[in-house]
RNA sequence: GCCGCCGUGGCUCAGCCCGGUAGAGCGGCUGGCUGUUAACCAGUCGGUCAAAGGUUCGAAUCCUUUCGGCGGCGCCA
């Protein structure tokens, strides 16, 4: 047997005139009389090969269907008919796993493919995304390491709200009502006084009825935290780690970039630093095109979209009203109106990121609780950590799937993720 | 929570406004084809038109309700 290659070897015409053998699934199959082409599909790319009706391959290469493992031995050649100007000589056929009729054909809807998700994840697109989604994983690792962040794990199942309760899964466990998080930020609150620096990459949940391309009830969440810092210490490291992890992606994805049809210069052009503005300014920018804006109105996804268009890049909006913000914002003390809080925005999406200062005077967060209708005794753990050394710290979260969408120029986030989660699709 | 659009063979769609025998392409199957690029040529199989109710001599088509899907707003990452 002709040792194996990955198909991509030989598309980077490194087996050229050598005999080799790949294994992975029939992709097209294409007859006639004394030839056929079969394309096959391995993790890393396609190959066409062809059989000759003279190939003592010929037999089985006849049965073949669309999506049958195999297994295939033969002479690479270098051939410009060949789609990807190298295709296989085929000398022998071994079928693994014949396939029945594959029901993803030329003529597919979203919502067939939807449907179809466990195959379709088989496709070029699916692969590509996938691949480049466990590369943005890794260089957001690589970073947060770098600077010296511990990564932590934090729970699933939990017991009170984050944010508004509105928006939280509930579920039955054993006999006790709990929730599903929203976001990790207070567990990695409690780990800053421990470990400091941390961060965790975890599922988030959130029961929120939106129906756009923006959101999934389950998305991954980046999330970092970390004492003895401020506005400008966050805002440095948001940048910096969407900087890196651009950089990173338009150096090791190319491949993936260029068969995607995505625009890879964006992410050369990310260069610290990002363009900072305030709430007061933005609301000022945005004023001639949405007269109805005011200070205090939350900025809505087309204003949002708007300021992105302007900027054409990642960029900071930061000093939001605290009363559109969550509990444990902290407020300026000779401003208790204005918030520490700050949204990363990007093109297309709008918000991708959202971080602040967190409150660290125990009475001040109290006081906020009250405002805003929540039970400081609900939150006993929370305060806990402004009785025993408070510090002031600052955090963010990120959703990798947003990240992705503005990265790869995807029409919905769905396909950021191998098995989204969304109002209607929970289905394989 | 509010609003809009869609549902016809396995898949993609036409037909619906203006009611009168359900159509095409792809896929499947059969045959043909000397290099194809999700090939091409010929033939063939395949549908109680999402469901229920109503109007009508007659409903895929008009009306009502329900179910399913897609998207927008709000909210959010």
């Amino acid at each position: 047997m002709a040792p194996i290659t990955k198909i991509s070897q030989i598309l980077d015409g490194k087996c050229t005139d050598q005999k080799i053998a790949v294994r992975g699934w029939v992709y097209r199959k294409r007859e006639s009389k004394e030839l056929i082409f079969l394309l096959i599909r391995d993790s890393t790319g396609v190959i066409q090969c062809t059989v000759k009706k003279t190939s003592p391959a010929w037999n089985e290469a006849q049965k073949l269907t669309i999506e049958s493992s195999l297994s295939l031995e033969g002479t690479v050649k270098e051939d410009k008919r060949a789609p990807g100007g190298y295709e296989i000589n085929s000398e022998l056929v071994n079928i693994i796993g014949l396939a029945e009729t594959f029901p993803i054909a030329k003529d597919k809807s979203e919502e067939f493919i939807r449907d179809m998700r466990h195959l379709w994840l088989r496709s070029r697109k699916m692969n590509l995304v996938m691949k480049v989604r466990a590369e943005v994983l890794e260089a957001t690792r690589k970073y947060f390491k770098q600077q010296n962040y511990t990564e932590v794990s934090p729970p699933m199942f939990i017991s009170a709200a984050v944010e508004g309760g509105s928006t939280l899964f509930g579920l039955k466990y054993f006999d006790q009502d709990l929730y599903l998080t929203q976001s990790s930020q207070l567990y990695l609150e409690i780990l800053i006084y421990s470990l400091e620096n941390v961060y965790c990459i975890a599922p988030s949940f959130r029961a929120e009825k939106s129906r756009t391309i923006r959101h999934l009830t389950e998305y991954w969440h980046i999330e970092g935290e970390w004492p003895f810092a401020d506005m400008d210490d966050l805002m440095k490291f948001e940048e910096g780690l969407m900087t890196h992890v651009c950089q990173t992606i338009a150096n090791t994805c190319q491949k993936e970039f260029k068969e995607l049809g995505a625009d890879i210069e964006k992410l050369k052009a990310v260069q610290t630093p990002f363009p900072r503005i305030t709430y007061q300014e933005a609301i000022e920018q945005l004023k001639p095109a949405n007269p109805a804006l005011t200070w205090g109105s939350d900025l809505g996804y087309e204003d949002e979209k708007v300021l992105a268009d302007k900027f054409g890049k990642p960029f900071f909006v930061y000093d939001y009203p605290t009363a559109i913000k969550a509990f444990y914002c902290k407020t300026y003390r000779e401003h208790p109106e204005i918030a520490m809080s700050v949204d990363m925005m990007v093109p297309r999406i709008g918000e991708i990121s959202t971080g602040g200062a967190r409150e660290e005077n125990k009475d001040i967060l109290i006081q906020r609780m009250r405002e805003q209708g929540l039970k400081p005794e609900d939150y006993e753990w929370y305060l806990d950590l402004r009785r025993y050394g408070t510090v002031p710290h600052v955090g963010f979260g990120m959703g990798l799937e947003r990240l992705l969408v503005w990265m790869l120029d995807l029409d919905n986030i769905i396909d950021a993720i191998p098995f989204p989660r969304t109002t209607r699709r929970f289905y394989p």
